[in-house]
DNA sequence: AGGAAGATCTACT
DNA sequence: GTAGATCTTCCTA
């Protein structure tokens, strides 16, 4: 792992006009931020996973419905919706020609801690961001976001370079919690890192 | 009306 | 670490 060279820019929207995986990979070490009344919550993302189009038995581009439509938006835009009573935070992935997107499972809390554990009722940090419904608790995210697009002047949320993390730094396994999942594992995290979900 | 859905919390072997 | 109860929304019959 090292500082990227980039540290502190916002990630080009050409970014995630790629692959759900390479990007999920890559999404290792940025920065996400929400900013809620122009103050800064958020930290680095340390879990993430891919879903594909329809061929992908467990992502919503497979099954219909609103949530499907709004999977086939340009890459960037952010995507909210419920799972367990739970808002799970997802970026529109590419390439454009075919649908797919990245969940975001886990951040390291690093900005603006205090809010997060009061908008979330908890004071142990490890149990603060480590799952995707505590992601979107702890940043106050829920289906409001899926108008924006990162990049965008007037966007909540915002995805900076921080750290690059090298192959054998990153851990992957098969996707939690899908009841049919594909063969290939899609889950990407940093590796010895305590605040993923699970290792 | 019924059931599934990328989850979380608690309470323990 | 796992087991079981429970959370809410929306799709399909």
């Amino acid at each position: 792992m090292r500082l990227s060279p980039r540290y502190g820019r916002e990630v080009e929207i050409e970014f995630f006009d790629r692959a759900a995986d390479a990007v999920a990979m890559e999404l290792l070490g940025k920065l996400l931020i929400r900013f809620r009344d122009n103050k800064p919550l958020g930290g680095m993302i340390v879990e993430t996973e891919a879903y594909f189009g329809e061929e992908d038995p467990a992502s919503r581009a497979s099954k219909g419905g609103k949530i499907k439509d709004l999977m086939y938006r340009e890459p960037g835009y952010i995507l909210v919706y419920m799972v367990h009573a739970n808002w799970l935070l997802n970026i529109v992935t590419g390439p454009s020609e075919k649908v797919s997107a990245v969940l975001i499972r886990a951040i390291e809390p690093m900005i603006g801690i205090p809010e997060m554990m009061d908008n979330r009722g908890v004071y142990e940090i490890r149990k603060l961001t480590s799952g995707p419904g505590k992601v979107t608790k702890a940043l106050d995210i829920n289906d409001e976001f899926n108008r924006y697009r990162v990049n965008s002047e007037d966007s909540p949320i915002k995805i900076l370079y921080y750290i690059d993390y090298e192959w054998d730094e990153i851990g992957r396994s098969h996707r939690i919690g899908v009841s049919k999942d594909l063969e290939e594992p899609f889950r990407f995290y940093i590796k010895n890192n305590e605040f993923v979900s699970r290792v």
